[in-house]
DNA sequence: GGAACTTATTAAACCTCTTTAAAAAGTTTA
DNA sequence: TAAACTTTTTAAAGAGGTTTAATAAGTTCC
């Protein structure tokens, strides 16, 4: 826990790590480029690059023009050497998503839901046969509605069955390889993050108003909020009125099916809620589901939030795809995964 | 940006780092130890523990006693090889402290205030005699009371004159040392953490009803939390009835001098203002100062709170007294600043 | 009290990445 | 078209940490 960062053992997968990923960020380089930009000498680069190439792991595009001397050998990451397979459980259904280093979808689906007594060995027939289809997928990330602490399901309402389950434990054993389980609104926030192409480290929250009731995904200093007992977002509680919660607030007693925000009473507990984000947080960005918000209401809640709080320190409003978010939160779990790999 | 973690030129630092820290923590090591700590070898090890005790940065202190082969070589940190001047500034009087790398106090003092007009050059004569006196002295931690942005004083409500001054790059042009400046309650809730001997990252958050309003300092995952305009911790903004918000709902508009928090009212403002830290971070800790709260008050917020919240999910409340933790939070900034100095 | 066993330190061989130099491959200019 | 200049790649030398072996220093048992 006190270890030195990268020591020699580690070395080798720090460099094949740092290859992977600029290799990823800025499409292809050369030898020249990439030691540039990872500090690391060319000889050691080209050294790696040659091995990556000959596993099939790279791909040689090609010979730059010259600008006045020998060509440089140019190349790209090969985004077929390795396939993830990530997926979220919902009450009805489980989504599935193929995907490839370069986050292009190869499959998408829908399958059978997991959640429910004996929903397990059904799903996992099914991942069998995704995976004989397949072969190259190296990782698996797994979104769930509850609680989270290191692959193993701590807490998830209405579902008792699974909880405490070690879903990651179990996947690793049957598949044997990386898996990795997360929030689904945590996986939001993270896929958000990613899609942004944010530079550096802003904090976001992710704002749900699920059928569940509502919750957030929290993302600050560039990692996500967990909370001591993993109740971190359980924004329903937050005291808006003399005598109601913010779960009161929305009206949500009575398990409406209206997804869209419409009414002022709504968009008042919903500005206090960002002016709250905003006095305790100050985040950068408030991401809510583009099902449920547009930019009118958007604006609305803008206006009311800043006679909560000085406008200037307000963060941004926006509208995203939820479930689009969420697979794309799991897409980079597993790409974590994947480049982290030895593959040796 | 993309720097591979630890290449060969920041190899020796690194190391470096790992020994002066292993050794602070744990007080006394042999080689042996250390690598085992470290994860560094001990031939390596020995290299560098034989040149720091040449540098005078060690003492042997003695020989093992023997489990049955040769006894081993016993080394402490000395605690005065190198010295740190922590000081924060407040309105009527800069408070500063000389302290060594066990955080013992070698010498405690008030001296010029430096916010109003001008104050700075008499307080940088001060700062030169301590110099004199304390020539081990090799960082310095300043505390202000107001956003910070990398050494610069980004905003302080009240002195003007001072905004955006860059706080780090005076002194550091002045003395020649790293100089590291941060927030009155980033520094408290840093000292809090380091104070209470905290595992590993947990949430914490420090909570002042200072002169000017309250303010509450963050701390999540380890780091301290800024926010996006460094607007954070101004829960004063967080709207908690039908027409108040926290700062109203104390009665604070009236800047009474009494600090003891005793009222009904008062008492559920801050529960509710605890009942959103934990529905939004779910922190371990709330630290109260103990000049404003005793344990009779923290049982009542503590009752009152989980009105709000599941009891389960309620953080830790404590007091803490609030100078004491800024100032053991400016050490430790300056302590971090000393340990990573190459000083060769 | 010496033989056998433990453990820490020192020394040597080794591996890996870096630095520096040389070679290879292109482009431009006379 | 050959000489001069650029730039990449390959090769060799160098530095730093690790691994392995050898040595030094103690302890225990007969």
């Amino acid at each position: 826990m006190d270890e030195v960062g990268a020591k020699a053992k580690t070395m080798k997968s720090t460099i094949l790590h740092g290859i992977r990923v600029a290799l990823l960020e800025i499409g292809s380089a050369t030898t020249v480029e990439l030691s540039d930009k990872l500090g690391i000498s060319f000889p050691t680069i080209s050294k790696f690059l040659g091995q990556m190439e000959k596993d099939g792991e790279l791909i040689l595009t090609g010979l730059d023009h010259s600008s006045g001397g020998r060509r440089a050998k140019r190349y790209t990451y090969n985004p077929e050497y390795k396939l993830g397979l990530a997926l979220f459980m919902e009450e009805n259904e489980t989504n599935y998503v193929i995907f490839n280093c370069f986050g292009e979808v190869k499959e998408q689906g829908k399958t059978e839901p997991a959640l429910m007594d004996d929903g397990f060995s059904l799903l996992t027939k099914d991942i069998e046969k995704l995976m004989e289809k397949y072969p190259h997928v190296s990782s698996m990330a797994i979104g769930v509605p509850g609680s989270v602490d290191n692959g193993r399901i701590f807490f998830i309402p209405g579902y008792k069955h699974i909880q405490d389950f070690d879903l990651k434990g179990y996947f690793e054993d049957q598949f044997s390889l990386p898996v990795v389980v997360e929030n689904d609104m945590n996986a939001a926030v993270l896929g958000y993050h990613h899609n942004g192409k944010i530079k550096h480290n802003h904090s976001l929250i992710y704002l749900y108003s699920g059928q569940n009731g509502p919750g957030a995904g929290i993302m600050i200093n560039g990692g996500v909020v967990r909370g001591s007992t993993f109740f971190s977002g359980e924004v329903s509680f937050v005291p808006q009125y003399d005598d109601r919660n913010f779960l009161r607030a929305l009206g949500k007693g009575k398990k409406t099916d209206k997804k869209a925000i419409r009414e002022e009473y709504e968009i008042d507990a919903i500005s206090r809620l960002v002016a709250s984000f905003t006095a305790i947080i100050n985040p950068k960005t408030i991401i809510f589901c583009n099902d449920e918000v547009d930019e009118s209401i958007l604006a609305r809640i803008s206006v009311r939030s800043s006679t909560y709080i000085p406008a200037n320190h307000l963060p941004e409003l926006v509208a995203s795809d939820w479930k689009q978010d969420y697979l794309c939160g799991l897409q980079v779990l597993g790409l974590k995964l994947m480049l982290a790999e030895e593959s040796n």
